[in-house]
DNA sequence: AATCGATTCAAACGAATGTTTTAATTCTGG
DNA sequence: CCAGAATTAAAACATTCGTTTGAATCGATT
């Protein structure tokens, strides 16, 4: 059910968005990509140019409206705090909360665009890792800045360790649900946790942002 | 300063450990190990058989001391308990701070090891994904089996959420010190950083697995 | 010193990569 | 309906991959 469509282009995009979550940029080959979006080989050069410049394409079509949706969540937070401050769950949800909704959407193939995410930090592809850091460099300043509002009496440094942290502990929840089964072997797979990671994940990093730092007594409420 | 002999296999290991967590295992060719090891290409497929029997070779030399550390002390915690309860963090301290300690080890190669683990999970070659399953699985039981006995009013469930959870969150202290300074601007790494890791580490996975579960009070202490 | 196994080396292997080329095809506007 | 642009298609491009080959060199033993 796209709502754009199914042109040449938007079906390489699905296709690409889809193998580079699951194979990794690199391992994710052109003829492959191509296959599955029922093309030729050359088309992905004709559209985008390059393999990069596809690569760019599928991180274009969702990021702008992720960012947007998180920095608009952080401006509510805000803008209702009045002089008030904004409590750090609310900046820690308006980060997270609409990546795990993306994630959440297993079919329209927003899962398969936060895995590509969440392994972006670990893929060996030189060109992914610039672009997102470039793309997210002002995001994250942004919700520091935000963290450091809300929580004057901590750190700056403790602060970003501890988004670091949460940041880590969400790419595995969004990346790892295989992971997880493969491990212990107890399948936590389903309809039913994707509906229950919301909740899980947000008490684990909001536990693991108020924790008391060392030495010194819990920051926080 | 090895403590083993500057062999071809020894400089090749070196070589392929560090660049396997550099590049990834699929990125790190054969040319760019066995030159920087000094050594000729066909090296590699002599001493080691093949590029995975490499990849074999360089998780084994240093996983199975890591993993008889944590057991061993998850054993001692547990002795030293007696008839009473480990408590979870002596169960989180057991699993992550021998992999800390190793993963602070920077000059010996234990941080360039420490980092090919953590984004095995994200790499895109099977054959690690397939070894480190199998090798971590009966860790992973063991380890969770002590989460149960430790906090039994928990669900196992939850349990195994939040282990995954703080993989992710070690994952990221472990790979990311550069992934944190390029997406905040701030330097947060060198030596005095990696001194810190543990306690800020661990007080923030500790925070998170000692979090109220979602419509529950806090479990543990 | 001579021999024999172990090791190193340069070179080439087939398969795979991303990209380009050139021709065929489809679509569109007059 | 036909000219011309846009798109698709098959094939070959150069390069890189992991691996193999066969000869050269090293090292220890008799």
């Amino acid at each position: 059910m796209p709502d754009y469509e199914p042109d040449t282009p938007n079906r390489i995009l699905d296709a690409a968005e889809a193998l580079f979550a699951e194979r990794g940029v690199e391992a994710a080959g052109m003829r492959a990509i191509t296959q599955r979006a029922g093309a030729n080989v050359a088309a992905v050069n004709y559209h985008f140019g390059s393999k990069s410049g596809l690569l760019q394409a599928v991180l274009r079509r969702r990021l702008e409206r992720l960012n947007a949706e998180r920095l608009a969540q952080l401006a509510a937070a805000e803008t209702a705090a009045g002089t008030a401050r904004v409590k750090p769950h609310q900046i820690v949800a308006a980060f997270f909360a609409p990546a795990i909704a993306l994630a959440a959407d297993r079919a329209g193939g927003g899962q398969a665009f936060m895995r590509l995410m969440a392994r972006s930090s670990a893929d060996s592809d030189q060109f992914l890792r610039d672009f997102l850091g470039a793309e997210n460099s002002r995001l994250m300043q942004r919700f520091t800045a935000a963290f450091a509002q809300s929580m004057p009496e901590v750190a700056q440094e403790e602060v970003l360790w501890r988004f670091h942290f949460m940041l880590g502990a969400f790419s595995y929840a969004i990346m790892g649900v295989d992971n997880l089964r493969v491990l212990t072997g107890v399948d936590v797979d389903g309809e039913d946790a994707w509906a229950r990671l919301p909740e899980r994940l947000m008490a684990f990093l909001l536990g693991g942002l108020r924790a008391p730092l060392p030495g010194q007594p819990a920051p926080g409420a």
